[in-house]
Formats: C-alpha cells, structure tokens, sequence
DNA sequence: ACCTGAACACCGTTCAAGT
DNA sequence: ACCTGAACACCGTTCAAGT
C-alpha cells in the first residue's frame, strides 16, 4: 500500500435513498443507536443535514430502511441450496435472522419498534411469507397456517432479540472466550438471585453456563415445528 | 381557600424512586414515549428536573423501572385462584402480559429494549421463573427445562409486541368497532400485496379479517405447550 | 440529605437561500 | 430538482447554590 490514501472517497456521487441507508447502517453498527445522528449522517455523507430530508422524511423512516434492508438481506440470503425439507427451510431463516442481529446488536430493538409501528412496513410480510411457504410445504391445513406462521415468527423474533444483548456485550463475532465468560456472569448472577423469589431460575442456572446459545435457538425452533406437526397432523 | 394554594394537591410528600416511577407510568400511557420528558416529570411531581436525579440515575434506569413496575403487576395478578393444570397456568401468565401489552401500549418496545440490555434488569427473570416453574409442573425432564421456559417466553412477548402495534392505533381496549376496522385495513394491505412476491400471505389475508387476537393468541400458546409435552414426553 | 433551576451540550427538523 | 447551513424548539444531564 504506497499511498496512504487516507479516503479517496469519490464523494461527488450524488445522495439517494440507497446511500442514506447504507451510510445509517454503517452508523449503526460502528457507533450503535445512539451514534446515528444527523449530523454525522451529513459528515459522513459530506453534506449538510438538511440534504437527507429530500431523501427521507425523518429519523424514524431512516431506521425503519435500515431495518428493512438488514432483514431483507437475511431473509433472501440464507444457504441458497435447496433444502432437505420445509423444516430445513424455517431454520435457514431462522438463522438468517439470527446472525443478523448478531452482525447488527441495534436489529433486535428496531425489529420490536418496527413490528409495534402501524402501518406495518415490509419488514413484518417479509418474514411472515418466507415462513409461512413452508408452513404450506408442510401440508399444515389452510386454516392454521396463520397460527403456526405467526407461531415461528414470534419465537423467531424473541430469540434473536434476546440475543442480540448477548453479542452486544459479548464483543464481536467470534470472540468465543469472552462469551462464555459472559455466560458465566449470567449463570453466577441467576445464582445470586433470592432463593424464595427464584428457585426455577437458580435450579436452570448452571445450564446456561457453556451452553451454546444458537443450538439451543434451534432446539426451540424444533419444538415449535414439532407442536405445529402434532396439532394440526399434516396429511402426507 | 382564604390563601391563595391554586392546587390543593398535598404536594409537598416528599419525592421517592416509587412516586417518580408512578408518575413516569401514568405519562407514558397518557402522552407515549415521546411524552415522557424530565421537565414534564417534574412538573407533574411540582418539582425541577434536577431532584428527579437524586433517586434516579437517568432515563435509561426509569424506563427499566417503569417497566418493571408494569410487568410485576401483569405477573403477579393473573387469576390469582388455582389453575386446573400447569398449562391453564401458563396461559394465565401469558394472558397476563397480553393485558399488559393492551394496557401499556409502550411496553412492548421497552420489553424488547429491556431484554437486550445488560445486565439484564429484573424483568427478564420474573416472567421467565413464572414460566418454568410451570414446565416443571407439566413433567418436562431438567434437561429440557431451560428450552422449553425459553421457547415460551419468546413466544409470548413475540406476540404481545406484536399485539401492541394493534391496541395502540386500534384505540382503547373495549372500542371492538375500531379494532374490527383495523384487522380490515391490515386484511386489504395484504391482499394489495405483490402477488409474486407474497403469495402466502395474500392467501392467509382474509383469515385476519374478523379474527380473535386474543385467541389467536392463546392458540400459539397451545402450540408451543404441544410442542414441550410431543418432544419431551414428560412421564406421568 | 434532599431539592432548585439555570446552564451546557447536544438533538431532530425546518426553511430561506442558493445552484 | 436538489442541496446548504443557520436557526428553532426542544432534549437529557450536570452542578453550584440553597434549605
């Protein structure tokens, strides 16, 4: 690397939609939700707050882009290959969406706001129809698809969501070590808890320490499927 | 009144965490979270911003305690009589934060928030000891328990998110009309849906016209209760 | 110990003015 | 049509000063 180009940055790309959002997303992740001002939105961009409004009407479209971009791209990635079967395809998405909010800790907090924002965006069909096709593909009767589709989506989005705190504080991807200490801390500290008030949660303490936390997201996302083929008995 | 008290509010009990966090409740459901300032705090507690910060240590902590005073409540409450099985109970806990959810429109956001915070506060492993201790009831064997509590409490506050969204823009509980007219906006946006892109849930659109949430609800529950009691078969 | 309220360092958003 | 950047109306939080 001769020069140090400090940023060649072609800078004279004209904003649009798409920039704004990448730039936010980028925002997001380096310097998190409260990093994702517009102000530096505008540095970043080497422009003034005011050029964004053209773009977008304010702050809680932007994040609802941004969250619609991080989606998507989870939801339509995911190992491309067929799948075994129409269980196979749920936990493609379903770990789709999982390291998504590993890659991105601020997902799982927008998800919830999005989810609780009327009119709902494209953010809750996304996920809804690439789960509930497979609910088809199971052969679950036409009057539960609803219940078994919505069924996988709130687990879905509960799971990640939790653990979204996890990665957070658990350092980058990767860092396994500081993982485990972090479930280490989780495990001492339900232990501390006030034997009257928490005797479940004390009992269910040292389960968690080295558990590991995607295959337990997978275990639930068996038991779900599981309830959903036991009740609605799909014919085949 | 000879002398001039313009509001005969004894205001002049002195301020503590519990008055500040009553009042911080009574502001979010009344003027949402956007509403819940320190100034307006103060001046509903006939007070300066600054002495909320002498029993509070910022927004981020009365937030976590609003929501824990909400939740406490919500799973204390419940049909305080016996249930008839664990999962009667289960449901009962669940229903309990569903109310919730209706009552407190700004719940679900800061549920969400709460949970992907750490340390986690208290609210994660009340609702979470509630639960288990009914999937020990129902049998499950001590290796499922931490899965099976997990997948419940994903399941539940998925939805109850999820039901906020509704509540809030469908009006106060009880306004039947407006919600009825709320699940036809959502039934006609997904029936004007890509058809090539979602063809599902253009499919399962009419289904939401004219349901119970409710008890859609309470048929996920069922769901993931099937799925515990199919794949842990617990002995009895 | 507890409260007051002005002051600080920010925000999101608007809008006249430019090109 | 698109961008600029100063200005407006707020925020959360701090802290000297009071009682």
């Amino acid at each position: 690397m001769a020069s140090r180009s400090r940023r060649p940055e072609r800078r004279q790309e004209p904003l649009s939609r798409e920039r704004i959002v990448g730039a936010a997303v980028e925002l997001l992740d380096t310097v998190g939700e409260r990093g994702l001002t517009f102000r530096a939105l505008a540095e970043r961009l080497a422009t003034g707050p005011g050029a964004i409004y053209w773009h977008i009407t304010g702050k809680a479209e932007l994040l609802g882009a941004a969250t619609d971009a991080v989606v998507t791209a989870a939801v339509t990635a995911g190992p491309t290959g067929a799948a075994d079967s129409p269980q196979d395809a749920v936990r493609a998405v379903a770990l789709g969406l999982w390291d998504a909010t590993e890659a991105h800790p601020w997902l799982a907090t927008q998800l919830a706001t999005q989810l609780s924002r009327t009119p709902w965006g494209t953010v809750a069909p996304r996920i809804f129809e690439s789960l509930g096709r497979q609910v088809q593909a199971m052969g679950v009767p036409e009057a539960h698809w609803f219940t078994a589709s919505s069924a996988l989506m709130h687990y879905i989005l509960g799971a990640a969501g939790q653990n979204a705190a996890n990665s957070a504080s658990a350092g980058p991807v990767g860092a396994d070590v500081d993982r485990d200490e972090f479930l280490d801390t989780v495990s001492t500290a339900w232990e501390g808890l006030d034997p009257d008030a928490y005797p479940f949660t004390r009992a269910v303490a040292d389960q968690v320490r080295g558990h590991d936390d995607r295959e337990q997201f997978l275990a639930g996302i068996t038991l779900v499927l599981t309830g959903i083929t036991a009740l609605h008995r799909p014919g085949r």
